[in-house]
Formats: C-alpha cells, structure tokens, sequence
DNA sequence: TCTATACATTGACGGCTATCAATATAATGT
DNA sequence: ACATTATATTGATAGCCGTCAATGTATAGA
C-alpha cells in the first residue's frame, strides 16, 4: 500500500512535450553556440561566419540552423547571396517561460 | 572573399558543452514533468508517487531520476523502504544561468 | 550562358537514448 | 530465516541524432 508515502503534490502541467521539444532544439554545445553568437552580434550574421566559428563542415552547421529555425528560436533574410540570421525577437522569453512552467519561481505561498 | 560578410561578433563562450549537458538531463517531456512535480511538492516525493505520475514503468522512472540527479538537479534521501527525490537547492539557478550564459538579457550597450 | 560562390538537401553511418523485461539489492515485518 | 515491498541495475532493442560526403539550388558576375 501507500499508505505512508503520500506527500501533497500540486497541480502540474500534464504534459510538457512542447517544452521538451524547445529544450531539445538548444540541448547541444555546437547550437548552444550558435544561439551565444546571434545574442552577442548587433547585427544579423551569415552563415559563412557561422560556419568559421564552429568546428564543423557547412552542411552539418545548415542542419543546425535548420532545427534552431524550427523550434522559431531564430529567424534567416536572404542578402544577396548571403544569408543572414539573427535571434528571434521572442527567443530568450520562450526559454525564460519553459523555465517559468517547470520550475517556477515560488508557489503562491 | 568574405569582405562584405562580416558583421561583429561579440567574445562567445568558447565551449558550452557542459550547459549542453545540464539541457539535456532537462530535455524530455517526461524529466520535466518530474521536476515540476517536485518543484510544486512542498516536501519530498517518494518514487513510488512518480511511478504513479508517469505513464511508465519503474525501471525507466529510475533511470529518469537517475540522470537527473547525476545533473545535480534533484537528491534524494532514503527513509525506510522509501527513497524521497527533492529538488537540489540550486537546481533553478543552474538552469537559469546557462539561459543567461547562452542568451544575456543584453550586451552592456 | 557559363562559372563561381553561398547555402540547402539527401543519404549513409555510428553512437546515443528511451523503453521494457528480467533480475538484483535493500529494508521491513513476521 | 523467510516473504514482501520499494527501488536500482543489467541487458536488449528500436528509434533518434549529429556528422560527413555527395549533390542540388540559388544568386551574382563575366
């Protein structure tokens, strides 16, 4: 039974798949990166630069991208023959609220 | 050439591996839903109550604890036949500075 | 139109991961 | 000592993920 091992348990979002899949798109060291460089750069950076800061060959450095844009975490503007990307405008805050929900700051008390 | 393409970029953390690290013990639907739980129980959870929680067995409910608690985000503490997760005191705090690391607020402008 | 450059897409491959079944460990009660 | 309950560990497996090589697409310039 479990009689003895009961402990209140608040009120929890049933199911957090959607931030996990958020936490997943800025899981790994190389788009951890790449997310530091576009919140650093006061302007929108190619990929030809992205591509000089990390240790990796384009097409693995394209497929980053890709799964950062996905997740809406970054946004990309064709220059030319250049493209540019740069962090979207909501980025930080959609982080900021999977943190909120999960781990939120104080219950009500 | 690249003379046209090349905007500033701002010093960069050099390896956010091990931030990559502490995001992925965080990236899954149902880890998150754990610390949520614990997050939300005013005091320790027993295993048993998170079996309950999770549509999973045991075993794979242990191992969602297990690395979690290897990421220093939850500990635990054996009481009887029971073994009772919390979340780690500074578990929301190593969570919000890799956010911080990876996307400052704002560059000191 | 041809060439060159920047970037994306596809396909393949090795490694990691989430899950479960089976078993082990640990504590309690009889 | 034995049975029971709670949790951990091991082993196996299927699916996902990061990486690269090869190729495709798009834009610019001659």
């Amino acid at each position: 039974m479990k009689a003895a091992c009961a402990p209140r348990v608040y009120r929890v979002p049933k199911d957090l798949a959607a931030e996990a899949e958020l936490l997943k798109a800025v899981a790994d060291g190389h788009r951890l990166r790449i997310l530091a460089i576009l919140a650093r750069a006061d302007e929108s950076v190619c990929v030809c630069d992205l591509n000089e800061s990390l240790p990796l060959l384009q097409p693995t450095v394209s497929h980053h991208l890709k799964i950062l844009k996905d997740a809406g975490l970054i946004t990309s503007e064709r220059r030319g023959t250049w493209i540019y990307h740069k962090l979207a405008p909501g980025a930080r805050a959609m982080l900021q609220r999977v943190l909120d929900i999960a781990l939120p700051e104080r219950i009500t008390a």
